[in-house]
DNA sequence: GCAAAAGTGTTTAGCTTACACCCATGT
DNA sequence: ACATGGGTGTAAGCTAAACACTTTTGC
């Protein structure tokens, strides 16, 4: 058998977006070693041997964030190689895009994460390997907004990769109906168009987003429950439907 | 300073499209070595030390096709690392896709290619520059379609990264003026019309396309000239124009 | 004249937008 | 009663699909 010779470290990177506080907001840790030192990172880490990169992203987003694959949508970014990225040698990033609930109380209830501040998360040896050279970081929720306006908030080129996400994630909820997953599991149509308020940051009107939604097929589909004690009439509770391509999209305002 | 130990060959792979016969077709190569010897293969190749993502790319465009840069869409497709992708050990690939324009005469005049398949044309006397490689073959058009309807037809994964071409580049007729670099410097709309339907694999009516084209600012500029002996009425010749996005786009049926 | 391809006009249908209006609850 | 958010109705405007029709060449 001819073996290939080794030339680069690959790595996967995610960008975990989720919707707190009516912003769209992305895990960031402190990191710890130098290079950059103290800065902001994504969370992040080495390809194992045999791992598949949907695998290695997977792990990763399990390692950090103790988030379960369930009910969290993962895809492709994009790769990063610039011969300059990283001081410490060539390494090529394939970067993640991940969306997770943000209202769910099981999700604030059950991690190691805590919204706008930092906690520890507590590493009880039952995952992988730690990586040798970088120790494990506080993850936190960020505001996008935050991280985007500063070019120098993030370490390496985290930055340019934050950007291509947040292009991303927005353009998922044009044509598509992922913008459930930042829910929790039953909302009403409310909830839904607050999502889309954060991703796009603008704003909605409410009978028409309504009606586009509801009359989707499959965007939603009813649960039969209501809402109550909200400050209004009552509001209708929706489960995710199976649609995941909008025909026709919710397009944008330009 | 700190280096990071290698794991992985990292290796860029074109999917290269053109149109020509009024069929979308893809360079592709018959590969010389094991494995899957005599197989079809998409060019590519290792990763040089110290050079980015784009730069392979263009490198293997250059080496493989001897097509210049200039008029070349690229972008990056995706990137692939199955373990067993590559039984030889662990590579990652990541996959551009090229566009490169098909009726243009100084391309397949210029050129070491053939058009349709394994069928040789009229360049009997020029055979083109014997690629300085040990492993190259001779690149070849192929339709894209002939490919597709037979998963075995490539090496490696191959098959996979051309269904994910393909799939973009239609998207990427939607959304973008990106077509136009399938045409000659000057073009009319029904040579774009039949790049559309050559892509899409359908039909378009001609009259609505051309006033879509027409339209839309900047999509195509007039050249003054027309066309003269195509049996017809003679039509107005077009150079690309500067708008890359279509909004509203031109949306193919479903 | 006739075929063929280019280009224009017109009708119809579907979708989006803006906004008037009603509904059902908490206080 | 009134504030608050949920939900429906409706008219105007834009876009695309379908197609009748005119234009300009080669034969």
């Amino acid at each position: 058998m001819v073996t290939v010779e080794h030339n680069a470290a690959v790595a996967v990177e995610l960008v975990v977006f989720t919707v707190l506080d009516e912003q769209l907001a992305v895990l960031a840790a402190v990191r710890q070693v130098m290079p950059f030192r103290n800065r902001l990172e994504l969370p992040g880490g080495f390809l194992l041997p045999d791992e598949d990169l949907p695998e290695a992203a997977e792990r990763e987003l399990w390692e950090k964030t103790r988030i379960e694959s369930a009910r969290v949508y993962l895809e492709q970014l994009g790769t990063y190689a610039s011969a300059d990225r990283d001081p410490r040698g060539r390494v090529v990033t394939v970067a993640y895009l991940a969306l997770v609930p943000g209202m769910s109380a099981d999700l604030t209830g059950g991690s190691a994460l805590t919204e706008g501040g930092r906690t520890h998360e507590q590493d009880d040896g039952e995952d992988g390997p730690e990586l040798p050279e970088e120790r494990a970081a506080e993850a936190e929720w960020v505001p996008a907004d935050e991280l985007l306006d500063d070019p120098d908030s993030l370490a390496f080129n985290h930055h340019r990769i934050l950007g291509d996400g947040v292009e991303r994630v927005r353009a998922r909820l044009e044509y598509s109906s992922l913008g459930t997953l930042f829910c929790a599991d039953e909302f009403t149509i409310g909830d839904l168009r607050k999502v889309y308020e954060a991703v796009w940051d603008t704003t909605i009107d409410p009978r028409n987003f309504h009606r586009k939604v509801s009359g989707t097929a499959d965007f939603v589909v009813e649960t039969g429950r209501v809402t109550s004690g909200e400050g209004g009439r009552p509001a209708r509770l929706y489960r995710l439907g199976d649609v995941t391509v909008l025909n026709p999209p919710l397009r944008r305002p330009a």
